[in-house]
Formats: structure tokens, C-alpha cells, sequence
DNA sequence: CCCTGATTCGC
DNA sequence: GCGAATCAGG
């Protein structure tokens, strides 16, 4: 039986705080589903991040039977004294100008260089694009990564073209690069 | 349909 | 404490 060892926690403590998905966590660690770690984020507290998604506990009871078991709490302090913290969801850090050309000599794309993005990330995306799928424009649909790599105005352009996470329009790397967790850019100490 | 995280609750 | 089942949303 895999346990939640230290080792194991660390390991998901670093990689939640990096804005890796339970997913691709429960499948680093092994053993484990994403449900298992899920479970485990929230029992040690750490759910944050904005989660672009859900976000509604309280306020759906009726669904379908809920089958096993649904007593239905009867005492509900309905109202956490909960300042509301702003969530502005997350950063977007670089636009892929895809405009018409560079004029000339500036590349210009994504590659945030300058910009302060996670080594992480960064690394993520040159492996990336080592694998990436390299298509054209015209091939582009909603399930490909549409980060755009290279220069327009040469030959040497592609997209990655990788499958999309959900919903965004880059794949997993480049939605790191694009998306930083501002979990990330806050208290980046230096 | 794919994915995401959140929540519930039996174990 | 754990995590499968379930739910809700993109």
C-alpha cells in the first residue's frame, strides 16, 4: 500500500505549488490516483490556487440520489465569516502576438526571456517543443496547442500543436508559461 | 468527451 | 487519515 509518506507529501506540496494538476501529480508519484491526491491537498490544507474551477461547495443538494448516503446535515452555519478574498484568477503573462509580421530582425514570439517565469516552466517548454507537433496554421483546432514558435516570417514557424489542456487554448507547458500561478510570482523571493 | 478541482462519506 | 464516487465547471 503506498502511504503518504514525508517524501511523498513533499513531493506533492512542491508540485501543487506549482501549479501542476492532480493528475499529473497522482501520476509522478505513483500509487496514487488523482482523487487520492486531491483528497490529500485539501486535508493538508493547501487547496488554493484559485481554482478557476468549482468554487461552490454549498448550494447543490438536490442532483440526482447522491446513492450511498445523504443525510443532509441539518445544522448548516450558513455564513462563514469569509472576508472574500479578490480572486482575479491567473496572470497572463505573455500574449503570443501572432500578429501579421515582425518587421524585421525582432522575433518577437512568446519565448517570454526576459520576463521572470518559473525555471520550471521555462525548461517545460523547450522540451516541448522538442516533441511538439509542429503544425501549420490551417491545421490548428481547438485541441491543439496553438503557441506559435519561431518566426512568421520565415519558414522556421510552427505552432506546438500538442493537445490542449482543458478548455485553454495552450497545451500543459506552454499553459505554464502563459498562465503563471501567481502563487508563483508572489513572495518569489530572491 | 476531454479535462479540472471540490466535496462527501464509508472505510 | 484515506480516497472512490460523485459532482460541477471549462
Amino acid at each position: 500500500m503506498m502511504s503518504w509518506t514525508d517524501e511523498r507529501v513533499e513531493v506533492l506540496k512542491k508540485m501543487w505549488g506549482e501549479g501542476q494538476s492532480a493528475s499529473v501529480i497522482a501520476k509522478e508519484l505513483g500509487g496514487v490516483t488523482r482523487n487520492a491526491v486531491i483528497g490529500k491537498v485539501h486535508r493538508l490544507g493547501l487547496s488554493n490556487r484559485v481554482t478557476s474551477t468549482t468554487a461552490k461547495p454549498a448550494a447543490k443538494e438536490k442532483a440526482k440520489t447522491q446513492a450511498k448516503a445523504k443525510p443532509a446535515a441539518p445544522t448548516t452555519p450558513a455564513a462563514p465569516p469569509q472576508p472574500a478574498a479578490p480572486a482575479p484568477e491567473t496572470m497572463r503573462v505573455t500574449p503570443p502576438a501572432v500578429r501579421k509580421i515582425i518587421p524585421a530582425g525582432q522575433p518577437l514570439p512568446p519565448q517570454p526571456s526576459a520576463n521572470e517565469i518559473s525555471p520550471e516552466a521555462l525548461a517545460k517548454v523547450s522540451e516541448v517543443e522538442k516533441i511538439a507537433k509542429k503544425i501549420s496554421l490551417m491545421e490548428l483546432t481547438e485541441k491543439t496547442c496553438k503557441w506559435p514558435v519561431g518566426d512568421p516570417a520565415t519558414e522556421d514557424f510552427w505552432f506546438c500543436g500538442l493537445a490542449v489542456k482543458a478548455g485553454k487554448p495552450y497545451c500543459e507547458a506552454h499553459v505554464g508559461v502563459a498562465f503563471q500561478p501567481m502563487s508563483s510570482r508572489r513572495d518569489r523571493r530572491r
